[in-house]
DNA sequence: CGAAAAATCAAGCGTTTGCTTGGTATAAAT
DNA sequence: ATTTATACCAAGCAAACGCTTGATTTTTCG
């Protein structure tokens, strides 16, 4: 019963041998682990960073199936078309870093909302920046290639995914620790974050505790 | 003598009657106006469009042809090939952006800090989100289809461009007025202002003099 | 054991793509 | 009037592309 919906949300993020090519049949059932879906969730790992790193125009799926060690006509065991696979991508991404991203925000209810920014700000840069985490650069610039009811769908969890910052922000404005008004402030806010994807070098000198600082000193004022 | 190279580095604005299929020969030579590579323009414009909506890798060499009125081969009399031509699209609009932002910064030398990053803020709006001006937004999200050398050649432009905001930036944090790292200040500005090409509406309720507004009250200080 | 399921290989089909080639129409230059 | 330069059309080629089909291998389950 291939391509059945799609079902496991949170993708484990562990780093497996790639390029190894392993057996032919039906894969071993290990007792313990649940591991149903691992080769989809491989295939997924490898077009992701190679959608982020060559854009998904420029990727074919036989690019894909030498990244898993496939030939060229096993990935659609997987997933119907390719169109199908970014989508996966792009909602299991989505779907993981709004679990992450609430599991922060309920931790501490009642923080001042300066401490909840910090904690925003430096959640959504380990997605953006973290090892593994190609499915939130992939939205941001390739998601055009979604159907349109795909793009509707994405549309939505980042409505999620956005949802937290709007009570933050007003409530930061309402303090006059940020002058500008909360709409336009969190659009510009994430584009400043987003747009470190294209400049982070993560050999480089600046760790993801210094962007989170200088962000915030940045886009607050001292009361 | 086809494919000469690069020439002029500021294209004409003018809106031109695209769609409509002109005579084939030889063009009139207008008597004033020196009408040299007018075609070339226009193919220009109406890629960059294109390339803008749908990504360069999704529009077609007959797409292109066909937006301007010409037959599936003929846009390559201009142009030896497609990357070619997404290089001079990006190249000409980086060289007139420079060319304009240089004068703006040129015409007020001794203005204070605050003024000159109005400015520039307000010029990268305009060349962003203007109408007919489809070249930066194609240079930020198709840059990578380029070949090394091209990128090269536009990280260069890029600099350049980015040259007069760095002293403004650092004027400013030693006025007390910009709290965070210039250079990273630098790079989170221009992210922000970057993104707004994602969820701008130019017929909704915010002006360009408005997101400028908004955009120093976020990022700056009253003393 | 044998049947069913899972995951893949091996091969290829039809379409689209970037680009080429050779010819042609028009206007400017001589 | 002839030549030359410009700008295009008409047709098509070779490669690459997404995807399909049918067989095959390995494991699990009854």
């Amino acid at each position: 019963m291939p391509h059945s919906s799609v079902r496991s949300p949170l993708p484990s993020f562990s780093a497996l041998p790639e390029l190894a090519k392993r057996p032919r049949g039906r894969p071993r059932k290990l007792p313990g682990t649940e591991a149903e879906g691992n080769r989809r969730q491989e295939l997924m790992q490898v077009a992701a960073r190679l959608f982020r790193q060559r854009g998904f125009d420029a990727v074919t799926t036989r690019d894909i199936a030498a990244a898993a060690g496939m030939h060229s006509g096993s990935p659609f065991y997987h997933f119907e078309t390719k169109g199908v696979l970014l989508f996966a991508i792009i909602q299991a991404g989505m779907q993981a870093a709004i679990a992450s991203q609430q599991a922060i925000v309920r931790s501490a209810p009642a923080a001042p909302p300066v401490d909840t920014l910090r904690a925003l700000v430096r959640h959504h840069y380990e997605v953006l920046l973290g090892p593994d985490s190609d499915f939130i650069p992939v939205m941001l610039y390739e998601g055009r290639s979604l159907s349109a009811e795909q793009q509707a769908a994405i549309t939505e969890l980042r409505k999620t995914y956005e949802a937290p910052w709007v009570p933050v922000l007003e409530a930061l404005a309402k303090d006059g620790r940020l002058t500008a008004d909360p709409a336009l402030a969190r659009l510009m806010i994430l584009g400043a974050l987003n747009w470190s994807v294209q400049w982070f070098n993560p050999h480089g000198p600046a760790s993801l505790s210094t962007l989170t600082d200088q962000a915030l000193s940045l886009f607050l004022r001292t009361p």
